[in-house]
DNA sequence: ATCGACGTTGTTTCC
DNA sequence: GGGAAACAACGTCGA
């Protein structure tokens, strides 16, 4: 007897109905059943990521935040497919090959859409994939739908086999490939096939009646929910209330916003983003339209040019090998890093003992997002700062607990502040005390999430250890019993850092991508002399006077001497002029 | 080739 | 308190 004809829509990222192109082909062919499936392959669901090493899990979700903001995704997507008398088929405990297999056998599939994904790991998945369906006859199309603002194959066409190792060659580039419009919503989807042909080798489908819960995916039951819901229609409701405030959208400026708020000072768009929630095509022509009667700020600080940001971080990503590690990445500094287990860990949980970073780290933890300037105060505290550890641990935390873990963002933007790529200013470092001070003198954001500072005064607030005893007393909170001792000395641990810092840019080592992505292990070889033990710390007040500062360390070369100079003399000079 | 300008968002001191 | 300079000095780009 003939199987019965369907369309398969393959739903991964781009959880939504409006832009989505791929879906709207297939909504539009409205003679032949539609599928619309999810698959939480178990691959990457926790028990087998626990048991197995599961090194192309690379770029999948992993925390349970995430996953819980990806279940209400799915229940508002399949809501609104039930609302149009479909619904979102999902499978569970199966791997996407096996079905794929099953569908395939099960119907006369006719063809497979999907938006296409850009991570390593999807890349893989859905080559194999696109091969299992073409050698069972079946079309396979797929486009990447907006979930960037240009198609990135044309983007690799157009730098033809090069990487534009800046944002500001980079951007312009975008406005003048033009975005694309955004595709219409799908307001209606051709009737489901029969599913309990699916259901004929009973649970060995895996088909869920509905949408599992966390504890069905494997994961402890949610102790706290964090403030942020997943959905189609939460994004675009978040959206519009942003975008409705006109002032605010044309002056936007994110170095100006506070990382310290209690209240996120930015759009908190980026979750809904990640997933494909809101498509960032439609989000810039959406602020396209705001912009269009007003003056506006322009890039990089602008909204768009938060936009640009990530696009530029997704071709990178795209086009660059091991771009989420420091081996093997071309872009990379090779940096001889620690691995700290033990440091690491109290990174993680919030007990460095220094207020502010703690703060950061607990509000991730708790909800699953914090302000940008937050994430560069954290990571450069972890990396080039004052702990020394590799990036990539402190990529991986934030991997696991920010609900916008995204593998291109995530990887670029801790290469960026442990000074690994783009970013160079290694002796640029954020205070611990200085930093949140600009923003928050009294220290609410850390009583906040350090409940134990709360009678903290505020004088202490950053720096507990300086309260004298009585005051602990007074505040409730002996430091060492209450709250951690600081577990470095920050100003030290810069010195220190900035010396480590400087032999590595020395070295001037970046990673060779090499045919199979060359995994070797980085030797004390490659990384050149250690850092002289005894270099140091200058006593930072020195009477300046226009004496040289004595040399630090390695001397500098001519050059480089001679460059700093003109150029300081230059910029005095300027300035005196303009005043 | 060399040099100056510049880089999404630093800190501290001095005046 | 606000603004400017000192701090120490990187890579990339383009003239």
């Amino acid at each position: 007897m003939a199987l019965e004809k369907v369309n398969v829509y393959w739903f991964r990222k781009c959880l939504r109905l409006h832009d989505n192109e791929p879906l709207l082909r297939l909504a539009q062919q409205q003679t032949v059943p539609l599928l619309p499936i999810f698959i939480f392959d178990s691959k990457f669901l926790p028990e087998t990521r626990e048991s197995e090493n599961q090194e192309d899990c690379t770029g999948a979700l992993s925390g349970q935040n995430q996953f819980q903001f990806l279940l209400e995704c799915l229940t508002d997507l399949d809501a609104q497919l039930q609302a149009m008398g479909s619904k979102l088929c999902v499978f569970l405990n199966r791997t996407t090959e096996d079905v794929f297999q099953h569908l395939v056998t099960t119907f006369d599939v006719q063809a497979l859409h999907y938006a296409k994904d850009s991570e390593p790991f999807a890349q893989i998945r859905d080559a194999t994939v696109t091969q299992l369906m073409e050698d069972n006859g079946i079309e396979v199309h797929s486009s990447w739908a907006g979930h960037t603002l240009v198609d990135l194959d044309e983007m690799k066409e157009h730098w033809d086999g090069t990487v534009p190792k800046t944002y500001k060659k980079f951007w312009p580039v975008v406005e003048t490939l033009n975005v694309p419009a955004s595709v219409e919503s799908v307001t209606a989807v051709p009737p489901l096939p029969a599913l309990d042909l699916l259901l004929v080798n009973g649970d060995a489908s895996n088909l869920c009646e509905t949408v599992p819960t966390l504890t069905e995916l494997g994961f402890p039951p949610l102790v706290k929910h964090c403030p942020f819901y997943g959905g189609e229609r939460q994004g675009l409701e978040r959206m519009e209330a942003k975008l409705s405030n006109t002032s605010w959208v044309c002056g936007f400026e994110k170095p100006k916003t506070s990382p310290a708020s209690l209240q996120p000072s930015t759009t908190v768009l980026s979750p809904y983003l990640t997933l494909g929630c809101v498509s960032a095509r439609y989000f810039y022509h959406q602020i396209q339209e705001v912009y269009r009667k007003n003056n506006h700020t322009k890039p990089p600080m602008s909204l768009h040019g938060q936009l640009y940001f990530r696009e530029w971080f997704y071709y990178l990503s795209y086009t660059t090998p091991n771009f989420d590690k420091m081996e093997g990445n071309p872009l990379c500094l090779q940096v001889d890093w620690e691995m700290d287990d033990a440091k690491i860990q109290q990174f993680k949980e919030g007990r460095t003992g220094l207020p502010w970073i703690d703060a950061a780290m607990r509000q991730l933890r708790e909800e699953g997002w914090i302000h940008h300037l937050a994430r560069h105060a954290v990571a450069c505290f972890f990396t080039r700062g004052q702990l020394y550890q590799h990036w990539e641990a402190g990529k991986n935390i934030f991997a696991e607990y920010l609900l916008d873990g995204d593998y291109a963002l995530n990887a670029a933007n801790w290469m960026w502040l442990s000074c690994s790529a783009f970013f160079t200013a290694y002796f640029r470092v954020y205070g611990v005390e200085s930093f949140p001070k600009k923003y928050d003198k009294a220290g609410v954001y850390v009583k906040k999430y350090c409940p134990e500072l709360r009678n903290m005064p505020s004088k202490y607030i950053y720096c507990p250890w300086d309260a004298p005893l009585e005051v602990q007393q007074d505040a409730n909170c002996i430091i060492g019993v209450d709250y951690p001792h600081p577990m470095v000395d920050y100003k030290e641990a810069k010195q220190d850092c900035m010396v480590k810092m400087k032999a590595a840019y020395a070295r001037k080592q970046r990673g060779t991508a090499g045919p199979g992505g060359q995994k070797r292990s980085v030797t004390q070889a490659d990384l050149g002399e250690p850092p002289a033990r005894s270099v140091r710390k200058k006593p930072r007040r020195q009477k300046p006077k226009k004496n040289k500062p004595k040399s630090t360390g390695k001397k500098k070369t001519k050059g480089t001497q001679k460059r700093g100079k003109k150029k300081k003399k230059v910029t005095r000079k300027k300035r005196k002029g303009k005043n």
